[in-house]
DNA sequence: AAGTGTTGCAACCGCAAGGCG
DNA sequence: TCGCCTTGCGGTTGCAACACT
């Protein structure tokens, strides 16, 4: 009888007993490690040592790229939590690796969200992406359309690694925007609606609506946003597939979001067609999505320069 | 330098599915 | 068909490392 299990942390040695068994037999036959007594651990806990730590493909401790970051983005909100599943399409990345990125940037969002005014915490430094270092990048998809056939509409939203993943289902493709750090565009059909109801808002009130009205009827001024840190963390999220998931205790795990359905270029989502964003039977008005947020949420908001000044 | 809070990661646990006798 | 065993998956936890006061 073999003596009692071992837990905890892998040594040098054990890993070293598990390596040279999946050479011998390959990575299989788990608890044959323990019957053999070579080890004094679990099948199971083999297993999970070699797939997560000791497979020669694995990319271990480097940070997931900005690629690798929208492509989980995209693959949770079409998959739901299938970290298996999603960490297929990431060579070097395990199913742990993925579930504890989600993880970490679920716990990043919520804490932005209950506390959007408290002091900055000492881990924002070694958080990424900050959103002035990110590098300018371009709208994936353009069209020979010129700016006045269809304005852009400068929301607020973050470039680093949600701008292709906004495929509005509007049949008017993109302009062809440069996308700065603090801004990113949005086909203006698509929000035309919301902006409608909006019409009335300006910035003066700015502390409870986003003025997208004032952009939309004077597109030609391009305003440009400045915000304050975390809020600059937060508010990229807005572009994301799941974004409403933060909001949204126990909401279904396909990400849905309650304006607008996500359907990836993964494409499992059939009655859109296209890969894109497909209207949502009942909409979520601008209003009721602003008051999801934090009331004191757009304190950070900046006034704009009034025009003369740009 | 010590204390404290936060984060990322490694590993465990429970459950389910599949294979096999 | 049933029960056992193995494998795989998703959720959770514990802890070391780090940053800040």
């Amino acid at each position: 009888m073999m003596g009692e299990m071992k837990k905890g942390p892998w040594k040098a040695e054990e890993d070293e007993v598990l390596i040279n068994h999946v050479k011998k037999y390959g990575p299989k036959d788990w608890s044959s490690i323990r019957s053999k007594g070579l080890l004094r651990r679990t099948g199971k806990s083999c297993r999970l040592r070699w797939v997560n730590k000791l497979r020669p493909d694995l990319k271990n401790g480097v940070k997931f790229s900005a690629e690798e970051e929208r492509t989980v983005i995209e693959l949770q909100a079409e998959f739901g939590n299938k970290w298996a599943r999603i960490a297929t399409y990431l060579p070097g990345r395990t199913d742990n690796d993925v579930k504890n990125f989600w993880s970490s940037r679920q716990k990043r969002l919520a804490r932005i969200l209950q506390t959007p005014q408290a002091p900055k915490s000492h881990k924002t430094d070694r958080e990424g992406p900050v959103i002035h270092d990110v590098p300018t990048v371009k709208a994936s998809k353009l069209s020979s359309l010129t700016k006045e056939e269809t304005s852009p509409i400068n929301l607020f939203c973050s470039p680093s690694f949600t701008v292709h993943n906004l495929k509005p289902i509007s049949a008017v493709p993109f302009p062809e925007p440069e996308l700065n750090s603090n801004m990113c565009y949005f086909e203006q059909n698509l929000l035309q609606p919301e902006l409608d109801i909006m019409e009335t808002k300006s910035w003066q009130d700015h502390r409870q609506q986003i003025p997208l009205s004032f952009q939309a009827k004077h597109p030609q001024l391009q305003t440009e946003v400045p915000l304050a840190s975390e809020s600059q963390e937060l508010i990229p999220q807005l572009g994301e597939p799941n974004f409403f998931e933060v909001f949204e205790n126990g909401s279904d795990s396909g990400g849905n979001n309650p304006h607008l359905q996500y359907v990836s270029s993964y494409g499992t989502e059939g009655s859109c067609g296209n890969d894109g964003w497909k209207e949502n039977d009942n909409p979520v008005t601008p209003d009721s999505f602003i008051h999801d947020f934090p009331i004191d949420m757009f304190d950070h908001l900046d006034m704009l320069p009034s025009p003369p000044e740009w």
